[in-house]
DNA sequence: CCCTTTTTCGTCACCATGACGATAAGCGCC
DNA sequence: GGCGCTTATCGTCATGGTGACGAAAAAGGG
């Protein structure tokens, strides 16, 4: 019957960040062949004894030094199409990573020369625009049923910036108001530090801390539809 | 750095079909070691120059007899955990297949002896109860903003065999007079075909088939939620 | 003809939502 | 200090989707 072809598997990244109110992916020059000189999302090779999440955390703090606390990471897909890689058969299982926007660097970076870029992405390596696309999508979506905006901002947040995230990654303006309400009507969303912080103008704005939730009930829906 | 390990690839199928009020799913006992007699999920290695999708389509055919015309395939998730296969390292891309209730028998069927199982399962080979529960998780929250419950009916249903379809999967009754105008009002969900079919008791129903909507605006929201 | 069953249409109260007004609370400036 | 600007937060109101339930329609069986 069949043969059993051995494959090589990669876990390659879609790590996503909200900065300068645009979404940001983070991509890394490819220094050899092939697509030298290329842009394509951050990943490896499965080690030998590593399981699968293990790789694409390995590969997270290897390529942005961090750990991702209070981020979130999950599987996205897989992809292996015979020919997506000249060099043999690869079978790439993506991992989605929702990123607050951090201070840190990207410095310290096993790859040569990794950098936030601005969505929408020219051209890339390998099917990895696919890929992208497919995680920008998840994103967007999870967006609507679940806290995972939350991701996207510092331990504690107000809620207009919580805000500037949904707009940003839906590329689409809220109603302030309705937002506020809606939010802190969820049940889980956010809970109150009481506290308060002063932005550069208006009235000072209370923080907010991640909830328990995991879902929303009853979601938070994109607008025009 | 690294060391490039080899990895084998399989296909596996997570085959759901609604069956005598009962959610029911595809299973095969193994013939041969590791866990020779035991119930495993349909599957099988993907090709040397094979596809995923392709890989699965031929798995769902072989063992199903069926291309599924009418019923639904799509990618689930992928495990790769080092000590999941005692024979080596071994990536399982599952699949997730939604079938209508067929006349046809498994028989022709590769494997020696695949079978319909009533939920729940009690033991299944290798990681496969984690797989198949990751399966029925996705299809119950998939009900609730797609179509994909007509992928569960004949071309031609009732409102009745639909709502059957979501009592049976999610496990919950639904009030019939709410679910008909539920799903008639939903844009494209079903389109009338314009005949009745009388069933052994009670008014003759209208017969429907699936629209041409992907998802479902508003959703359909599981009860107590 | 009456009873049972299932389909299908209506009614009503309630809740979430979109659109928007109004107030609160900071800052900079004259 | 007063004024204007900006943002945060609270309210109001109409609308639409939903759950609970009544009621009529359309078959078959005694």
């Amino acid at each position: 019957m069949a043969d059993y072809p051995e494959f090589s598997v990669t876990a390659d990244l879609v790590v996503l960040t909200v900065r300068d109110a645009a979404l940001q992916v983070l991509l890394v020059r490819r220094g050899v062949e092939p697509y030298r000189g290329a842009w394509a999302l951050p990943g490896g090779f499965v080690h030998a004894d590593e399981d699968l999440d293990a790789a694409a955390v390995r590969e997270l703090h290897e390529e942005t030094g961090l750990t991702a606390p209070g981020g979130h990471l999950e599987q996205l897909a897989s992809y292996g199409t015979p020919d997506r890689d000249p060099r043999g058969r690869v079978v790439t299982v993506a991992y989605l990573a929702l990123l607050p926007d951090l201070p840190t660097p990207v410095a310290g970076s096993d790859a040569a020369g990794a950098a936030w870029v601005t969505l929408p992405v020219a051209e890339l390596a390998f099917d990895h625009a696919r890929i992208l696309a497919d995680g920008v999508e998840r994103a967007r979506a999870k967006l609507e049923y679940t806290p995972l905006a939350t991701a996207f901002c510092p331990p504690e947040f107000t809620i207009s910036e919580l805000r500037a995230v949904y707009e940003t990654v839906w590329g689409a303006r809220l109603d302030p108001r309705n937002f506020h309400r809606k939010v802190t009507s969820t049940p889980g969303f956010v809970e109150p530090v009481g506290r308060s912080v002063t932005a550069e103008r208006g009235r000072p704005a209370q923080l907010f801390r991640r909830g328990p939730a995991r879902v929303l009930h009853p979601p938070m829906l994109r607008p025009g539809s």
